[in-house]
DNA sequence: GATATAACTGATCAATCAGTCAGGTAAACT
DNA sequence: AGTTTACCTGACTGATTGATCAGTTATATC
């Protein structure tokens, strides 16, 4: 691995787990290995590591997505719903980091007035949203899941399931204990409470 | 209004809409027509201000929350739950600067180190789930909701209530646009589908 | 009105940190 | 072998910031 992506991998753990401010230059050097005039070679600024860090999470996540349904088929609208809400929570434990700089109030603030960071920002979540929706389209077509808005539905579920996420990276509560809650409420609402069959 | 209360609430607004690094206590003496110094005599340090700031916050929270149920009687559970949960989408809006700290990673990293940053962040979000949770429990006693358990649904509508805050907060989606929706879907999860009368 | 206490402040300090610069090294090309 | 280019670094700087302290003003108490 070249130099420049072990700086932006050591910030990337480093944003995620202390945040901007409270993550110097000097540390992420450190933790990759190199001089901080180093990192200021590769990254002109703080703020541009920051939008390479938070591109790179973009990348990340959309790859896993696009890898997981070139991998799977799903009988119904409604399975293809639970199992990709099962996967949203699966990565979120899996790339913790990714979540836990997401979860940051930074990057939402820096997005007012940066066009690149607000990008990166609409890609991960549209992305997020768009599957959710795919999936309650798809139900609804092929009958497995009710009358419902298929966009404000999902948007639902993703706050749904955002929240979980925070509570659990908060140490507040823990998102895998209500997860057989979570795919029960989920029956309840999107499955077709009148099927044709 | 004392200075010390002066103080309180500058540092209140700064650190919602900055975060604890962003804020210098110069900032939070100029905002409050003191001297830095001062800000020093009253706090001990910026950490004393950020914990008096978020054991005020939760004062105000449960205060508001108190004084609700004192005014309001319901009819049934359900409308319990549905009255709450606009209320809290009200407060969240009207006291804006409480739940945009709450929804900042500091005071949970402070937390893992600090029992009064711990306990007023539980004592906040218990607060939140026991009111969810009270009106599962008493609409499952009058009939208007369902069989369900009432603590971990209650966290979900928790999760879902605070995930659209966030969003909202965040400038991703606005909360607003998902209400009907939220309420439909909660009256479709909670709601009894086999009453009695 | 004298005295004690609480509230407040200007000046200052030590530490930290983002960013710069001039120079060094390795590698690729001619 | 010489030259260009990309990569890397140690030493430094200007600015900011949390915190201190000696001293001043207001307030209460006797």
């Amino acid at each position: 691995m070249s130099k420049k992506q072990d700086i932006l991998h050591a910030a990337t753990l480093l944003f995620a787990s202390n945040g901007f401010k409270d993550t110097s230059m000097t540390e992420v050097a450190d933790m990759s290995n190199a001089a901080s005039a180093t990192v200021f070679y590769h990254f002109k600024s703080k703020e541009d590591l920051f939008l390479a860090v938070l591109s790179s999470v973009k990348d990340g996540i959309l790859d896993e997505f696009s890898h997981y349904f070139r991998e799977k088929t799903f009988a119904t609208g409604l399975d293809m719903l639970e199992d990709t809400v099962s996967f949203y929570l699966y990565l979120a434990g899996n790339k913790a980091e990714w979540f836990l700089l997401l979860h940051r109030y930074y990057p939402y603030k820096l997005a007012e007035g940066n066009a690149a960071c607000r990008r990166s920002l609409e890609d991960i979540y549209n992305c997020f949203a768009d599957i959710f929706e795919k999936a309650l389209v798809q139900g609804q077509q092929d009958g497995s899941i009710g009358t419902l808005a298929p966009r404000k539905t999902g948007l639902l579920i993703l706050s749904t399931v955002d929240g979980m996420v925070r509570f659990k990276n908060c140490n507040l509560y823990d998102a895998g204990a209500l997860y057989n809650e979570l795919i029960a409420v989920i029956r309840r609402v999107a499955a077709n409470q009148n099927p044709l069959t």
